[in-house]
DNA sequence: GTTTAATCGGATAAAATAATCTGATTATTG
DNA sequence: CAATAATCAGATTATTTTATCCGATTAAAC
């Protein structure tokens, strides 16, 4: 194995990026999504419904309803989509898996990762999908 | 969630560490090593064997056996074990789970990533068991 | 040689994650 | 108002990962 997010984590981030790449205040519905980021429909679904509950997207329910942003892409950042779905745990846990590795107590690579753990979080954090949009398009046409 | 390498790993990377800490040629079993490390008994002997399996380490049955370092700990690094047990794919994959993410069809954060994704291999691959024993000596003191 | 303390190997169990099913509700469209 | 197309909620299933059990084998110590 090795993972850095759960498949639940990595879907969510797709979707949204997705909803970010259409224009303004467009609906798309699940069924869509599922069709073109190739995930399971009924498994996207469940996720889209825990990124409503927290507050990053929105739902309209009957027919032509759908998913779209909560708010404008320039202030929804990649990190927010990891926070309400993984949880930020692994920027404050130890790689090795050591219990309470802090300053005070440190793993044998305690600094070297935890300089790279806070680049990892700094890189989710400043990925706003406004700035991604143009290349979110270009993977999407090569799927 | 949000693993960066599964429990085996970290078992497996705990344990390798703790027996490079040990004097050299000494012998260590797998009890001892539950007891110390906190590991499941049962599991880390799994590990224990897998990476015999990998030539990492070496195991003697019988009374008094156990495990030890198939080879100096200067030639043992971490991303020796990752490798072991993980796999390296992780760091040739898409950190949001698209399919054939590369050069020609990128994910929207493919570069930004992919230079932390190299840092995180270069710093695993340059960590012998040896330089990290005195640290190690300290966090095991600590558990 | 018998006891004891260890690994080994294969099977199994438990827990977590990923995915699916089903039926209800909601709202648009004709 | 009936048909349709969507979300919603709860339950269930499947798969993977984590952990355990048990009997066999091995070798040291007495």
């Amino acid at each position: 194995m090795t993972v850095i997010f759960s498949k639940k984590c990595e879907y969510g981030m797709q979707a949204v990026l997705f909803l970010a790449a259409k224009e303004t205040g467009s609906v798309v519905s699940a069924e869509k999504i599922s069709q073109v980021l190739k995930i399971p429909r009924e498994f996207i679904s469940k996720i889209l419904q825990s990124l409503r509950d927290s507050g990053i997207i929105c739902s309209t329910k009957g027919k032509s309803g759908g998913f779209c942003l909560a708010k404008p892409a320039s202030e929804i950042k990649l990190i927010d989509i990891v926070e309400a779905i993984d949880g930020l745990e692994m920027f404050n846990s130890c790689v090795i898996g050591f219990p309470e590795c802090s300053p005070d107590t440190p793993c044998p690579v305690h600094d070297s990762w935890g300089a790279l753990r806070t680049q990892a979080f700094e890189m989710l954090s400043n990925e706003t999908l406004d700035k991604l949009k143009e290349k979110t398009l270009n993977k999407i046409q090569s799927l």
